[in-house]
RNA sequence: GGGCUCAUAGCUCAGUUGGAUAGAGCAACGGAUUUCUAAUCCGUAGGUCGAAGGUUCGAAUCCUUCUGGGCCUGCCA
């Protein structure tokens, strides 16, 4: 259901007798939006000010001899001017009640399929497979589905690939933690802790031994910065009252207090590491321990059968790793094809960028120089192998042999923005036109203390007992004996659990998509498993609320085919409001998808429960005055519930009848 | 140095692409209940939209400058 397409059309046809300019006139339709001004407007036209100019006319004329030749008697119920120019219009509620009946028998709640079905492929998740999963991994993960499955249901025909680090350096730190620190009992019992225990260990010796290398390079910077601040305040010995030279001063202070802490954090940590006799020795034994897995991988990239063989049997445990936490989340996808499954075609990827004239030699490296951009794109490595960037190439034109995309998403990190844009440059000039790419970007996860979490450095929460954590505190809450008994729910473990799980997990998705996805984010547990407020619990519970007002009507004798054939009605202000609500569907669904940020669709959410929830607080269904209307409020529960559950199945979150 | 990005209520965040008096949640305060599930509803209070200019009918939103964070910046992804 599309309203305001509809008014917009109403509009076009007398906006062309009075504008001549084709793109004024989609401009001005463009400014018929749903009212900021719900006491005012259900929806409202902002275009007889704009028009003033061109027209040379005042606001208010224009306003009045558009609403003169306008035709909307069947839709709205009033037309008007106001304020500057604005046009106010209120729908009808019998017209809209008609709607709603008509979006009320259809399975997809009035959400009409779009008329030109795109091929939009979305690249999301793509984890590194034998790193441990963690908070970091979520957005991409949660974002990614969500944006799939909204795409899908408009009507789009949508391909997801889980782009898997499966190929990269962290297999050359299992491959060397293997053959030198692996425990054969453990690696048998459990393989998956055993190789994420040995990714550790080497990795850590790793991060170890690059602090110790930095810091003569931090304390020469430390002493730079010391030269600065002198050089900057004899200068403004000599100029007190220069401003620049007082910025100068301040900047140089603040260089070197960066300088000075970066260093001592850095002597910190290598403090910390030097209390580890384990991670001691192992550096003692394994000298300059990043060559050596640089090694390894370059000797897996070669095809060293040892190594290879290695990787033939750690890939799979690694897979079912994160293949658990996938079904755990109800995240499926159509396509694994991780960076292994490139490797044979990077070569010619870089034969095909020396015959486009795009790739050139640098420095023993083979790179793309690209206009606006200081760095080039590095395409391959003086030691001959090939990089994400090399892979990312590959993956593009294979998608594009394969699924001829329209839109291409990537939703990856904001980090990563530059990368994309030279990426994208690359494939406009290797000939991939066609495809519309998107870096769908997003913010950093980042702990209660405000500082990202970095997978490279210190004790990071794995994402498994993360999602248990939820699971946990949602039962606590939820399933409180006495807020059930309360509630006059009696649910035996195995509903509780279902309960709980949906609940949690629900409610560490909804965090995170209903933030606007570019801004950072701050992962608090303590906030979204409150269950109160703008949350999945919230909206959740609408849900079962009105699930409970159904029941009750079969339990006395009103059962569905009894009131969903009867007409709806809205006759209280509440009721409008609701229908309203209710109607506008579809057109958040394709305004989310504009800019693909899923936080409208919660923000949508939570307005239509607390819509509900006041609906519910101001009419009574089951006992309201004549059967009519309760059949009438009874089908409104019924929509509410269904538009309800089908706007969180979008998000990836799912419902329960009873909570 | 260059580039990207952010700054909105005490806290966490929205803000429909330039529209009317800048909105929610949490926290605070005051009301409502023999509940169709109180995980609720109604209300009060809380703001120099980081600062200063500019653009125009109109600016949190656009342009410039400044301040302060974050990120990226040739061989990780």
């Amino acid at each position: 259901m599309q309203i305001l397409a509809l008014i917009r059309e109403r509009f076009a046809t007398v906006l062309s007798e009075l504008i001549e300019d084709p793109k004024l006139r989609a401009s001005s339709l463009e400014r018929i939006v749903p009212s900021r001004e719900p006491q005012l407007a259900d929806y409202q036209a902002n275009i007889a000010m704009p028009l003033q100019k061109p027209l040379g006319k005042p606001p208010l004329e224009i306003a009045q001899s558009i609403v003169d030749r306008l035709n909307l008697t069947d839709i709205c119920s009033s037309v008007s001017i106001a304020g500057a120019g604005y046009i106010n219009l209120k729908l009808s509620p019998d017209w809209l009640a008609k709607e709603l009946d008509q979006a009320y028998i259809d399975p997809r709640v009035g959400v009409t399929s779009v008329k030109e079905p795109k091929t939009v492929v979305v690249d999301y998740s793509s984890p590194n497979v034998a790193k441990p999963m963690h908070v970091g991994h979520i957005r991409s993960t949660v974002i990614g589905d969500s944006i799939a499955k909204v795409m899908r249901f408009l009507g789009h025909k949508v391909i997801t690939d889980n782009h898997l680090g499966d190929w990269g350096t962290q297999f050359g730190m299992i491959i060397y933690g293997y053959k030198h620190f692996r425990n054969e009992d453990d690696y048998r019992a459990r393989p998956v802790a055993e190789l994420s225990r040995l990714y550790r260990r080497v990795q850590s010796v790793i991060a170890y031994q690059a602090a110790v290398a930095s810091i003569p390079r931090l304390e020469q910077g430390v002493e730079n910065a010391h030269r600065k601040v002198q050089l900057a305040t004899e200068k403004l010995n000599a100029a007190p009252n220069d401003k620049k030279t007082q910025k100068e001063v301040a900047a140089a202070n603040n260089g070197l207090k960066q300088a000075s802490e970066e260093l001592a954090s850095t002597q910190e940590k290598i403090a910390q590491a030097q209390s580890n006799p384990e991670l001691l020795q192992d550096s003692e034994r394994h000298p300059t321990l990043n060559e050596k897995v640089l090694g390894e991988t370059a000797a897996l990239h070669r095809g060293d059968k040892a190594n290879l063989a290695l990787w033939d049997e750690f890939l799979p445990h690694c897979q079912d790793e994160i293949h658990s936490v996938y079904r755990r989340l109800n995240i499926v996808f159509d396509h694994e094809f991780g960076e292994s499954y490139y490797h044979d075609m990077l070569p010619a990827v870089i034969e095909e960028l020396f015959a486009k004239s795009l790739a050139v030699p640098s420095d023993g490296a083979v790179c793309v120089f690209l206009p606006g951009f200081d760095a080039p794109m590095i395409v391959q490595k003086q030691d001959g192998a090939y990089l994400y960037a090399t892979t990312d190439i590959a993956t593009a034109l294979f998608r594009e042999r394969e699924f001829g995309p329209d839109v291409s998403l990537y939703v990856v990190d904001h980090r990563q923005s530059e990368h994309f844009n030279k990426l994208f440059a690359v494939l406009e000039k290797i000939g991939l036109v066609h495809t519309q790419f998107k870096h769908v970007s997003f913010g950093t996860v980042l702990g209660t203390d405000g500082k990202p979490f970095k997978t490279r450095s210190g004790s990071v929460v794995g994402l498994e007992s993360l999602l248990d954590e939820a699971v946990d505190r949602a039962w606590q809450v939820v399933c409180d004996p006495n807020r059930l008994k309360v509630a006059g729910l009696e649910m035996d473990d195995a509903e509780k659990r279902v309960v709980a799980e949906t609940v949690g997990l629900g409610a560490i998705k909804y965090a995170d998509l209903s933030h606007n996805r570019t801004s950072d984010y701050v992962f608090d547990m303590d906030k979204m498993v409150r269950l109160e407020g703008n949350t999945s619990a919230y909206v959740q519970y609408s849900y079962a609320r009105a699930q409970s007002i159904l029941r009750r009507a079969v339990a006395q004798d009103w059962t569905p085919d009894r009131w969903e054939t009867a007409p709806m009605r809205l006759a209280e202000n509440i009721e409008m409001s609701l229908g309203l609500q209710l109607s506008r569907f579809e057109e958040m669904l394709l305004q989310s998808m504009q800019d693909f940020t899923p936080n409208l669709i919660t923000e949508y959410l939570f307005d239509l429960a607390r819509l509900f929830s006041s609906f519910l607080d101001q009419c009574q269904v089951l006992k309201a005055d004549t059967e009519r209307e309760a059949f009438s409020r009874l089908k409104l529960t019924a929509l509410v519930g269904r538009t309800l559950k089908q706007g969180l199945e979008l998000l990836g979150i799912g419902v329960v009848d009873r909570m």
